[in-house]
DNA sequence: TTGCATCCCATAAAATCCCATGTTATACCA
DNA sequence: TGGTATAACATGGGATTTTATGGGATGCAA
């Protein structure tokens, strides 16, 4: 009975013959509470896969119709892209999930995984490449810190 | 909603071979009135862990989502930088967490760790680098705020 | 049938639990 | 006030469970 939706820490894990990998234990404990698969599109920046829950995809649909007009092209092309992209991965009873060829080539994974947490999603990568990734963030937020003091709250959009 | 509580005192405990180390009994009871367990990531600047209630991080969340956007390059590097590298240490029954080597040897830890509190948050430090540190922090102090103690009003007692 | 995906079992490694014991802090009593 | 009994805490080590992962069996579709 816990409302907590983190996806924490990274988890390094083994790629098989067969393109399948098993869902690090801590993100398998969130999924389970609501159901038993997760949703695994490319990132639309990075050379990763992206993960997370159906509900987050939901609130994305939402958060687009809201924020883009109906017709526009912004709309069909986020549209397009996220959901065309993105498909559903039931984990076995050992916990691993099948992942797709079309998604191994984008992210440039063969035999490792490195398991990501982004918070309310996770992403995949390839080992060297999550490397650099790493490096490359921090020293950008070393240099200019950003703010996450606690804005006063908008009520507009 | 508690909101009345602080992590203090330094504490000195050993770690195991295993790299388990009690949690101050203090903490743990901070900790036990919400959940059984806290969060722990390396110190962005210092070479210590960090530890926290998960409760935090899932505000920094929220936070981030609503002060950067969703497909922000911004937004992309802090959630990788700060949820992937924080990871959930549950306590056992007598009230030790298991920190990873990573964590470990980013603090520079082998068989003994001073907790330092920090109100909402603590840090785990080696000894000789806590020693320095507190050394430099007192040092910096007075030196740039010379004037911390206001003329004593009247003696007495 | 052949290829592909899923299911199931086996095993090794790692994380966790549990009990025993030493140590420190607190309570109690004379 | 001092000294002792009691409880709380910290710590060591072994037992147990969970997790990750390989390989084979099974079922389905083309």
């Amino acid at each position: 009975m816990r409302s907590n939706f983190l996806f924490l820490d990274t988890i390094i894990n083994k790629v098989d013959a067969k393109g399948r990998v098993s869902l690090p234990s801590d993100y398998r404990a969130i999924v389970k509470e609501t159901s038993s698969e997760i949703v695994c599109y490319r990132s639309l920046t990075s050379p990763c896969i992206e993960g997370c829950l159906e509900d987050l995809l939901d609130k994305l649909a939402t958060e687009i119709e809201t924020s883009t007009d109906f017709f526009s092209q912004t709309q069909d092309d986020l549209t397009n892209l996220i959901f065309g992209d993105a498909k559903r991965f039931p984990f076995d009873s050992t916990g691993r999930i099948g992942l797709t060829e079309k998604l191994l080539k984008h992210a440039n994974i063969t035999d490792t995984a490195v398991f990501v947490g982004k918070g309310r999603k996770f992403q995949i990568w390839n080992p060297e490449n999550w490397e650099k990734e790493e490096a490359r963030i921090r020293a950008e937020v070393l240099k200019n810190r950003p703010v996450l003091r606690p804005a006063p709250k908008e009520e507009n959009k």
